[in-house]
DNA sequence: TATGAATGAGGCTTCATTCAT
DNA sequence: GATGAATGAAGCCTCATTCAT
């Protein structure tokens, strides 16, 4: 009887995995609104009822499918080894736009979803928090150590952090810059370029 | 007669106008997909055919109420006078986060219908496209003239907008970064801040 | 005075003329249901409303079409003259096929309307009556003379103007036999051919 | 388990057959541009969306009452043994006849129908087809084996089988011809009298 | 007479969710 | 655990008809 319900167990766990690999797939092709519990079950075939069984409706669904990629967030998000702060700046955007690849429709559902549910859209501050925060405590331990111009911190790693977040977007969802033939590394050489001027630079013109 | 006529066209001019009104409002209060056409026309206070009278659809209700914003995306599109290049940065980005300030929902909302529709996606790229255009011909011309080091426009242009777009959006919509008290103005000098030393920057370092 | 009121009379006449001849084609190349008042007012260059001033519905206004082409049915339903009464058969059937042919889209719409509403089917009943009739009363005559066989003539005039009718919307409307090279000359002979020997045919087998 | 999910599929299959049967009634009864879903819905006393669990939309519905129908019309198809030639033709008409009766405002519904949709007019002629070819080969052999006078047999094929068709449809469905008590015997009788002479008679006057 | 804006009933379809088996 | 039939709320859109001007 143990045997038999560690079956059971297995066939559920395996119905689970079913299902949440369907749902990642279903999200990212057709967006948060477009995607059907008909079309997930269907993927996932199982009947339409499981679906229920495993999560406790469509917001739970796609939630769990985003926790399922927080490992790779994770992963993108550790410091890269590098002996130059621009190398180091170089490697964490490469990392960024990887890992945006990768999970292309998953980004663009969850952008979409956001406006849809309360809940999504603290999911997506969330994520994004660990990469804004390292992005200030890195600020923060600069112009401690006076390596670059004082600046208001927070306010400042939420816009460079916005620049690669966004640019990402636009760039691996849309195509822009449009009719510019542009690879994933020109892009990265410029953000990085950019990001890292911005935040050595001297200038405080006008100021 | 003239009269009569020019009483009727008034009359419909005012329910036309009520109608786009009442769009704006409900597209901002409740997003795109949760904007509906019954919830419109009783904001408007009229019967729900008389809505397809004035639109074609939801689609083009939503289309409408983004031209009839127009004219405030061109008055921030124009370059404000400044004795200096940080002073026009400044300008530039003040006049946008007002503009994103003044129709708040209405850019979540066309950042969400744009998932839903087309249609949507393009008119957004095409709404973004001359303020990148402009970044892109200032660095140009700035480069041209050797005030700046060389680099790709395009791409630079691309992730400069997408960092002022984006922060914005944040800042206005989701008051990211949560915690932080911010007033507009330290947003704007932080955005300039950061731009003007992406921009004017001389770092080159490790490549 | 007297002379406005008849130019007043005559831009009436014209306009109910443009209608008529607007729901005539609109009724022909959409049917009874696709046919929209909007389309006939569109078609007649008027307002929406004017409709209404000339029609009471849009029933009135097919049955006003029909009326308007009462006289090319009249036309049709003479006896041609002929030396033979198979060429008088021959002459019927052919002027039947050739008003048909002018009128396609009316009968089919007819037919359509006759399903939506009661007065519809009286009209198209009362329309085939006339030349059911006459052909009975030359069945009834031909049989008081002896020349063909007893029949009941009230049925056997039902059925021949059925098989003419029938025939007739079949061929000119679905293009039927499908896959057969046939010419409205063809199709004639062969129902006049069918009907002439129906009637003077001299089998009574079986019964 | 087998059992239970007999009966779950018992269920199924009775909520399947009263959606057809009120569709059928429905359809019958208010004509194909009358029935509604809602009004399917309620006489099969079941929910609105349960329509599209069985159904993917009205005019599927009908193709499916149709299809329901077509055991009748095989059988009716089917040549009677007899020993003469009237007495076939005779049979089946009677046999078309009853068909005819039976389904009534199927018959009219179909014929209404066809306007709408393409696929239902294509039904339609799907629907007749094997009636007019039955009619067809029967003419070319008799022809071959010179029992009748030549003829184009797909022509008059296409004749006979409108008239009976018709005729039908006009007795049945209109109470044709109108004023005259006709039992459908006589009609029977009178289409199969002038069906046989149509084919079998030897005039060739006047041309 | 003519206009055309306004009305609102009415139809179709989709889908998240429940529940009996 | 799994199933899948059933539900019904909700939304979009069309169009015949009315009516104030």
């Amino acid at each position: 009887m143990g045997e038999a319900r560690s079956r059971r167990q297995q066939q559920a766990a395996a119905t689970a995995e079913q299902l949440l690999a369907a749902a990642r797939e279903v999200f990212e092709s057709r967006g948060y609104v477009g995607a059907t519990v008909g079309a997930i079950t269907e993927a996932a075939n199982t009947a339409h009822g499981t679906f229920y069984l495993y999560f406790k409706n469509k917001e739970d669904a796609f939630a769990k499918v985003m926790a399922s990629v927080a490992d790779d967030l994770w992963r993108e998000g550790q410091p890269a080894l590098s002996e130059t702060p621009y190398g180091a700046v170089h490697a964490a955007i490469r990392g960024y736009l990887a890992v945006y690849s990768e999970h292309r429709g998953l980004w663009r559902c969850l952008l979409e979803g956001m406006h849809r549910s309360p809940a999504l859209e603290e999911m997506w501050l969330e994520l994004r928090r660990p990469f804004i925060d390292r992005i200030q405590r890195t600020i923060e331990h600069l112009a401690a150590a006076g390596s670059i111009r004082p600046m208001n911190a927070a306010l400042a790693a939420e816009a460079l952090g916005a620049m690669v977040e966004w640019t990402s977007f636009c760039f691996v969802e849309l195509g822009e810059p449009a009719g510019v033939e542009a690879s994933v590394d020109a892009m990265t050489d410029t953000l990085a370029d950019l990001f890292h001027n911005a935040v050595y630079g001297r200038e405080s013109a006008g100021r």
